[in-house]
DNA sequence: AACTTGCCCAACCGCGAATCG
DNA sequence: TCGATTCGCGGTTGGGCAAGT
C-alpha cells in the first residue's frame, strides 16, 4: 500500500492526533479541536444538534465521514448511507413527527429507504432506532420499579448480555433503556453488594468454571479470592469487578453468582427443584438450554422466577 | 458564583445474521 | 449457490445537567 492512499493518511493521523484518547469524553488539548466535536444545543427535551464545521482540523465526526467515503480501511465495510447528506444528532419534535405520522401511516418495509420517502434527512439505521426506542406506540417511559430491576438482574443471569432477548420479557421497555439501566445501575449494585460480601464470602463459595470464557464471573471471582488474602483492599476488589464487567464477562455459571447479592433485596437464582428431575442434571447444560427458544420449562421457570422475586 | 466532576441516556457505530435476487 | 443488501443487535460515545467543591 502506497504512503499516500487515504487508509494510511488516516491510519497516520490516528497516531499523530490520538496516543491515547481516541475514545475520551473531552477532547484533548491537543487533537480533535474543541470546535469540531462542539454542537449547538435546542429544546431539553428534544435536543436539536447543529454541527458545526470546524474552521481548523479535523473533528471525529469528520474523521469518520472521511473513512466512509473512502471507504479503503483494509477489511471495513462501506457506510450503510452518505454521511455527509444526512442529519446527525438528536431529533428535533418535527422530525420525530414526521417519522411518526409516516410509519403509521405506510409502515416501514425498509428503512433504507424510508428517510427519503418520508421527507427526512436522516440514515435510515437512525429512523428505525428512534422509532424503535422513542416514537414506537406503547412504550413505557420512565424509570424502572425495583420488580424490573429485580427481574433484569435475573434475566442477565440467565441470557448474558441479550439486551433484546431480555426487553422482550419487558412490554414497553427497549433494549437499550435496559442496557443502559444495567449499565449505570444494576452493574454498580451488583459490585457494590459484592464488596461488601467479598471479603466474608467468597471464600465459602466454590468457583466453577465451566466455560473456556477468560472474562467468566468464575475468573472475576478468582481474582476476587486471590485479592482476599490481602487485607483492606475491598476498594481493589471493585475495581477489579468494574474492570472485568466492563469488559463484558459471559455469565456462564450462574450459582456462582450468588455471592454477589445480598439475600435480603436480591434472592440468588437457581434452578427450580421442579425441574431438577428432568434429566437436566447439569446446571450448565440447564441454563444453556433455557435460553433456547422453545424450550419447554421456560415458561415454568418465569413462574419460578416471579415467585422469587420480591 | 464559578468551576469541576461524574452520571445519565439518546444516538451512533460496526458487525453478524437474515433475506433477497 | 452466492454475492449484495438490509436488518437487528450489542458496544460505545459524548453532551447536558445535577451534584459537589
Amino acid at each position: 500500500m502506497g504512503s499516500s492512499s487515504p487508509s494510511n493518511f488516516v491510519d497516520s493521523y490516528i497516531r499523530e492526533r490520538t496516543s491515547s484518547d481516541l475514545s475520551g469524553k473531552k477532547s484533548p488539548s491537543i487533537g480533535w479541536s474543541e470546535e469540531s466535536s462542539r454542537h449547538s444545543v435546542g429544546s431539553s427535551t428534544h435536543r436539536e444538534k447543529s454541527v458545526e464545521v470546524p474552521s481548523y482540523g479535523i473533528g471525529r465526526r469528520e474523521f469518520s465521514a472521511a473513512r466512509d467515503k473512502w471507504g479503503v480501511m483494509g477489511n471495513r465495510r462501506a457506510p450503510c448511507c452518505d454521511k455527509s447528506q444526512v442529519k446527525r444528532g438528536p431529533w428535533s419534535d418535527e422530525e420525530s413527527e414526521r417519522l411518526r405520522s409516516f410509519i403509521l401511516k405506510n409502515g416501514h418495509q425498509n428503512w433504507r429507504s424510508l428517510p427519503k420517502l418520508a421527507g427526512l434527512m436522516r440514515c435510515g439505521k437512525s429512523c428505525r432506532l428512534r422509532w424503535i426506542n422513542y416514537l414506537r406506540p406503547g412504550l413505557k417511559r420512565g424509570n424502572f420499579t425495583k420488580e424490573e430491576e429485580d427481574t433484569i438482574i435475573h434475566l442477565h443471569q440467565a441470557y448474558g448480555n441479550k439486551w433484546s432477548k431480555i426487553a422482550s420479557h419487558f412490554p414497553g421497555r427497549t433494549d437499550n433503556e435496559i442496557k443502559n439501566v444495567w449499565n449505570t445501575h444494576l452493574k454498580k449494585r451488583l459490585v457494590k453488594k459484592s464488596i461488601s460480601s467479598s471479603s466474608s464470602n467468597v471464600t465459602n463459595h466454590s468457583v466453577s468454571s465451566t466455560s473456556s470464557s477468560s472474562s467468566s464471573i468464575s475468573s472475576v471471582l478468582k481474582d476476587v479470592i486471590i485479592k482476599s488474602e490481602r487485607p483492606n483492599q475491598e476498594e481493589e476488589f471493585g475495581e477489579i469487578l468494574v474492570e472485568q464487567m466492563a469488559c463484558g464477562f459471559e455469565v456462564d455459571a450462574p450459582q456462582s453468582l450468588e455471592c454477589l447479592f445480598d439475600d435480603s433485596q436480591v434472592p440468588p437464582i437457581s434452578k427450580p427443584d421442579s425441574l431438577q428431575t428432568h434429566g437436566k442434571s447439569s446446571d450448565h447444560e440447564f441454563w444453556s438450554r433455557l435460553i433456547e427458544p422453545g424450550f419447554d420449562d421456560y415458561n415454568e421457570w418465569l413462574i419460578f422466577l416471579d415467585n422469587q422475586t420480591c
